[in-house]
DNA sequence: GGCCTGCATTGAAGTTCTTCGATGCAAGCT
DNA sequence: AGCTTGCATCGAAGAACTTCAATGCAGGCC
């Protein structure tokens, strides 16, 4: 279940090269369609509110269990959302005996808080 | 036309109180409401194309009859773009003459930056 | 005044998204 | 095996979004 059919991003091999921060120098087309994909996925009230709670878990693990009953949505719903959510890189899950089990993955966070910080941080690399 | 209708948020009063970030702590309903338009405003590749253009400008500001050239969009939806991402916060215009120049507010981008980092930068406040 | 240019707004069409009930599948239990 | 629980998938309905042509409006120029 957590091999996925897309990696959206290449999030391992050219992670800081592929975009140079929003306010560096104009996207192209490819740069701007990858990276919308990623705020539409944050950009949903729900999706949100699921990624931070996933996001701050002290375990770093969450049940779906534990999220479904916070909204006042169908199963189905938050089902989808934890998809949408999947498919965009930020999170993945197990499934362990009955239960499921979704971690954040704070490497596209990180990108994407790099992406946009325009004050850039006193040039502390090489 | 630079004022406009909606302060969507109240970012020179309570900007850091406000969302203390995602890995943080979950957020409550408002919040991830408040929050996921700003991203759903970056969650097109039009809009985030405009929004780096904007951005990156050396002198600050870019003319409008600069960024439509740039797309294979009409004039009106250039403009109904510009529309959705300055109710957001993201940006702001004034019209000079016949022209109508853009610029980046970089404090809601920051904000944004700050929101989705996860790694806290070694506390440098306070 | 009359005309032209630059940009915003309107109204409508097509697409995408959000949500749900119904159903399917995997795993544990009796 | 049969039943129950937890979660994903399917298919459909309604809402929201993206886009355009047509139009409106403000400002400069004749």
């Amino acid at each position: 279940m957590s091999k996925q059919e897309l990696v959206v991003l290449g999030q391992d091999e050219e992670s800081d090269a592929c975009c140079p921060g929003l306010a560096t120098a104009p996207l192209d087309e490819d740069q701007a369609a990858e990276l919308a994909k990623l705020f539409k996925a944050l950009g949903d009230p729900v999706r949100l509110r699921l990624m931070s709670m996933i996001a701050s878990r002290a375990g770093g693990e969450v049940c779906v269990c534990d999220l479904t009953p916070a909204f006042d949505l169908s199963q189905p719903t938050i089902s989808h959302h934890l998809k949408l959510l999947r498919q965009a890189g930020l999170i993945d899950c197990e499934r362990r005996g009955t239960w499921v089990y979704y971690w954040a993955l704070p490497a596209t966070l990180d990108r994407l808080a790099v992406f946009l910080t325009t004050s850039r941080p006193t040039e502390a690399t090489a």
